[in-house]
DNA sequence: GCAATTATTGACACCTTGTCAATAGTGCGT
DNA sequence: ACGCACTATTGACAAGGTGTCAATAATTGC
């Protein structure tokens, strides 16, 4: 094998090159851990220096980070135009579309959750707490509940807990099959449904 | 400051050298995440030469693969001697003994939840699946469901989706305190005997 | 063309990891 | 008590990763 003839170096606008990195850098940390993937693999297959990486991210734990909050970007037209029917319904199909989502994105999201908590790591909780939060707001919104205040936080801490079961669920699915998508469908939607109507009442008063 | 002088070298039974260099590994984990803690640290504290470390347990990946599996250990206490009476009443005492055990060893349980980082890491998601396993069959039992063999797999890959719920509903509880421990023991009971009773059967025959 | 701007790089200092031959506690046989 | 074998323990090395900074070279405006 001759030896890689180095392109000439090209000179990018800042922009278009940082997001080149970022786009390698979802590519590796997508499938390989964390201490896997050294600076070097990134600016190698971006065809770039080494230090250009830490220039544009500063350190291998920011871009990281930068790489964990776009994965975790829970898709709007999720909870779009739901019909103004009852609960059941919308949550239904809430539930229908998260679940195409995810079969279409399979290793994104697979490797998405998986870094739920590099543990003890502050930045990784804030990032994730933010995420939450806004899953959080396009459920109430589809079981038309936004606009609850008695027992707001406790509600809303349910919908995160959910969110759990639903990760955990997920996994079930796309990594050891023991549960097909339809079966996802009726245990998330039926389980959303008792929580906020059945234990949330019962808890919302102590 | 005065030099630290180093005490003589003390030469210990491998099993003692070896329990003492994890108790330090735990407790450097449990507080830092994975690439905080550089195998120096661990031996510095205890009282060890570095090479030490990768003579007991081979490589960094290794050691924490050690502290991970001591931290997920389900205590066999949560589901012995239930009284024979209904679901209900040995779930209530299964998740309640459950919550005491959580309280009592929170900043352990913590760690240990947090550290199902290190993505796609086969060993990591192989120790996981164990504790798993180990959990789940504590939980049928106190359901009185253990012998089910109609979609047994379907039930039992439920109730691991069940305890992710779980893992997120004592972070809500421990770290935000938006639930009490007297709500999450309402809500985990009743969502097991919803899982179980009700949509488990609504999703068997598929 | 030429100079200014700045994207990009090479090299440096420091840290971490895994390995191996060398060192030195410890207990056993006499 | 003494020496000796056994092996727990160590120091040092090589390889590789990380962050920083002055130097380099594309590009742009004049």
């Amino acid at each position: 094998m001759g030896v890689q003839r180095q392109a000439p170096r090209r000179r990018m606008e800042p922009d278009a090159r940082r997001a080149e990195i970022l786009g390698v850098a979802r590519r590796l940390f997508g499938t390989n851990s964390y201490t896997a993937v050294s600076i070097s693999d990134i600016a190698a297959e971006a065809g770039v220096a080494r230090a250009l990486v830490n220039h544009y991210f500063g350190s291998k734990r920011q871009l990281y980070l930068e790489v964990v909050r776009q994965m975790m970007v829970v898709p709007a037209s999720v909870s779009e135009r739901l019909p103004p029917t009852n609960a059941e319904e919308r949550v239904s199909i809430c539930v229908d579309r998260w679940l195409e989502v995810v079969e279409r994105n399979r290793d994104m999201w697979l490797s998405a959750i998986g870094p739920e908590a590099l543990s003890n790591d502050p930045e990784i909780d804030q990032i994730m707490l933010e995420a939450d939060e806004i899953a959080t707001d396009r459920v109430l919104e589809a079981v038309m509940m936004a606009d609850v205040v008695e027992g707001r936080q406790k509600l809303r801490a349910m919908i995160r807990a959910h969110s759990g079961m639903l990760k955990a669920a997920s996994r079930e699915w796309l990594v050891r099959g023991a549960l097909s998508r339809s079966d996802l469908h009726v245990m998330l939607t039926r389980t959303v449904l008792h929580l906020v109507h059945t234990v949330f009442p019962a808890v919302r008063d102590d």
